[in-house]
RNA sequence: UGGGGAUUGGUGUAACGGUAGCACGAGUGACUCUGACUCACUUAGUCUAGGUUCGAAUCCUAGAUCCCCAGCCA
């Protein structure tokens, strides 16, 4: 395979695109990592270097293994990406991944999965098992014994107890208090910029709030009763700093902790000590949570009020390197606990999409499409359904960059790197959508069917190791009907009464007359070939010495061999440019053509035969059959944990996820759905079109 | 009205006081057994107004525009 060149062996990240583009300059978050990395003041890099309670699996055998030893006594990179599971990702959420991993994958760092599970109402198993199959679809390994750069799943209900413990400790602190205020008034108390914020309770003795959260905890109150806030600044200009609430009473069961708890930590309490606990370095968010910094900065400073040791020191670690207390210290809580950075960046939006979790739900929950994964959700489910490849989107994001300017990404950018991606890998064959078939009339007749004869193809012309493939060539042939027009405008060099086209490798061939129904449509074309065309070759010169050409070449099948199959094609889900912009609905602009489904489009026998071939020996079935993903919402009784992708080698192209994906010359990318059952008596096959090809002819017939 | 961010060709991004560059798109042409791919050329930009400086996208001042914040969502 002539992309098996030497290609970095040095990082382990998932290397995308087969040719190295030019070194693109570090990106924002890049620098300050890269700053952090160096030695600081004290000679040590600002987060300290990894050691054997952190670097990972040093004494396993294997990649992770290795790349855990080969951390040791460097700087410590530890990101995370932290869904709430209540939907499933979508293409921003994979900017934030790609993000987060790669820096990992990048300083030879680690990379955590986090749940943020603080909110029992909004929560699913189902969104758990989709969330990681995403990632692990991606290319984010999680799974520490696999993954090179993976940190391990973790759940913010793991945590609950010791967040628990630290309400506690603000409130002895003076530093929160119980409200009996309900969400409507506190509401009505927020006050204006100008006005301050106004909260009865902020002076509750500090044993009455304790005595008061501990009943909350122990379910002595209703939903709503209390709740516990922050005591911080009541006129702060920044709202989030307007004595937030850090735990509601939520009689709720949670899908982690059951009915363990009855009180919810609020997610800007929980987030910074999920980092905390786990040792995060760079906290990675987006802009919105620019203004919730302050907070968690606040939260643990407080937590830190009191507290003695070094200032990197981590929760849950070995304590051995914290300085005990000198005898007049005074009282302690314990070792300092640690302190993330957040980083924010912009999130990117792509012309004619959404990424709103709501609109999804209802898409799915009125059939509007069919299920979370439908190829026209931008959900990474849709995506990859779609034929998209991880290294596609992965490589999208990276050329897009990382910013803190708001960007709205033309769409046809992740279709052009996907382009990049499929070319050079996909395997050609040749398949007819709206079949309009052709006899050739001086073609020899061997028999009921008439003669065949095998031509060979080429399987990738950017790619010669992808070798030779035959098809069969008779008497009666399919060819596109739009690759005919019978009263053809000067531009339009396909086949019309009278003119010569090629087919692809066999013959070339020239329209004599065209049948037609009651209806005066086209239903057949009686075509002639010359002998001295075969393989498509040009024929020998005329006595004059000039050659005769023909400017198009036809992909065809052969209407005896054709394999027949059922392909959907795609048009954009929206068809606004920002949908919802018009109407504040983005329904509204929902695409009533998005699908269409060609029943019997007729595919040239190889296609099969891979498939079969593949079917034959392959351990990851996934892509064959149509229970790999949920079709719809809803819980699902299954708590397997997603398997990770096993590589498929298919029609001589290894695919890291194992969906078959071909080029179907002329036509675009197309992906074999998991409706597709091979197992049946009579295979049933299903293609997905990934993408179009560019189509400048589309594009001159446009312009009339 | 208060606070927090942002603003460089059509799009995305780089330049960190010293030649405004890269990628994609678009246009033209070449090549072609995919109207694909590839190749060549072209196109077009520092939000505005002042100031500092030998020199400003970059520093200062004023303004404009856009995004975020008043959930017991995340």
């Amino acid at each position: 395979m002539p992309d098996a060149k030497p290609s970095n062996p040095s990082t382990s990240a998932p290397q995308s695109s087969p040719d190295a583009s030019p070194p693109r300059p570090p990106n924002f978050i890049e620098q300050i990592v890269e700053a952090d990395n160096r030695p600081g003041p004290s000679g040590a890099p600002r987060w300290g270097v990894w050691t054997r309670d952190d670097a990972g699996p040093v004494d396993a055998p294997g990649p992770a293994g290795d790349a855990a030893r080969a951390r040791l006594g460097k700087p410590r990179v530890h990101t995370r990406f932290p869904p709430e599971p209540n939907g499933y990702l979508h293409i921003g959420h994979a900017k934030s991944i790609t993000l987060n991993h790669g820096l990992a994958a990048k300083y030879n760092g680690r990379f955590n999965l986090r749940f943020d599970d603080t909110n029992p109402a909004k929560e699913e198993r189902e969104f758990v098992e989709a969330i990681k199959s995403d990632l692990l679809w991606l290319g984010a390994d999680f799974n520490p014994e696999t993954g090179a750069n993976a940190g391990g799943v973790f759940w913010a209900s793991d945590y609950f107890a010791q967040m628990y413990e630290w309400a506690e400790e603000l409130v002895r602190k003076g530093r929160a208090y119980v409200c009996s205020l309900t969400a409507d008034e506190v509401s009505k108390r927020r006050g204006t910029p100008q006005v301050p914020a106004t909260s009865p309770d902020r002076d509750r003795p500090i044993e009455d709030s304790i005595r008061l959260l501990r009943e909350m905890r122990d379910g002595k109150h209703p939903d709503g009763a209390y709740t516990l806030r922050a005591k911080i600044d009541l006129a702060s200009p920044n709202f989030n700093l307007r004595d937030p609430v850090l735990y509601r009473i939520s009689h709720a069961e949670h899908h982690n902790t059951g009915r363990k708890w009855c009180i919810y930590p609020m997610y800007d309490w929980a987030h910074g000590f999920e980092d905390s606990i786990e040792g995060i370095t760079h906290s990675i968010c987006t802009l919105e949570f620019e203004n919730h910094r302050p907070l968690y900065d606040w939260f643990i400073d407080s937590v830190n009020v009191g507290r003695h040791g070094g200032p990197a020191l981590r929760a849950g670690l070995s304590t051995a390197s914290t300085p005990a207390p000198g005898p007049d210290a005074p009282p302690s809580w314990g070792p300092r606990i640690h302190h993330a950075q957040q980083i924010e960046f912009a999130k990117g939006s792509l012309t004619y999409l959404v990424t709103s979790k709501r609109l999804f739900l209802r898409l799915v929950r009125e059939g509007l499409v069919r299920g979370w994964d439908d190829p026209r959700m931008p959900t990474v489910a849709g995506f990859r359904r779609r034929g998209y490849t991880a290294a596609a989107i992965r490589d999208f994001w990276t050329e897009v960059g990382v910013t803190k300017t708001e960007s709205l990404i033309d769409y046809s950018r992740l279709e052009n790197t996907l382009r990049d991606h499929l070319n050079k890998q996909t395997p050609r064959r040749m398949g007819v959508l709206r079949p309009l078939k052709v006899t050739i009339e001086n073609y020899p007749d061997g028999g009921p069917e008439g003669k065949t004869e095998h031509v060979e193809l080429v399987n990738n012309p950017e790619n010669p190791a992808a070798g030779m493939r035959t098809a069969p060539f008779g008497r009666t042939l399919y060819i596109e009907r739009d690759d005919f027009m019978e009263d053809p405008p000067k531009k339009f060099f396909r086949l019309a009464p009278g003119a010569e086209v090629r087919l692809r490798g066999a013959y070339w061939i020239r329209c004599e007359r065209v049948v037609k129904d009651a209806a005066g449509d086209v239903t057949e074309l009686i075509c002639t070939y010359d002998p001295q065309t075969a393989g498509g070759e040009s024929p020998p010169p005329d006595a004059e010495g000039k050659v005769r050409k023909v400017k198009a070449t036809l992909h065809w099948v052969s209407a005896a061999h054709a394999v027949p199959a059922e392909v959907r094609l795609f048009d954009r889900l929206f068809n606004a440019e920002e949908p919802g912009k018009r109407t504040g609905e983005p329904a509204d602009d929902l695409n009533p053509n998005s699908l269409e489904i060609i029943e019997r489009a007729m595919l040239e026998p190889a296609v099969l035969e891979d498939l079969l071939d593949y079917a034959a020996r392959a351990t990851d079935l996934r892509s064959l059959r149509s229970k790999s993903v949920p079709p719809t919402d809803g819980p699902t009784s299954s708590d397997a944990e997603p398997a990770p992708f096993n590589p498929a080698t298919i029609a001589g192209i290894t695919w890291p996820d194992a969906i078959p994906r071909y080029q179907f010359e002329r036509l675009g990318y197309f992906a074999l759905d998991p409706d597709t059952d091979l197992a049946a008596p009579t295979p049933r096959l299903v293609f997905n079109r990934t993408a179009t090809l560019k189509d400048e002819w589309a594009k001159q017939a446009a312009k009339g």
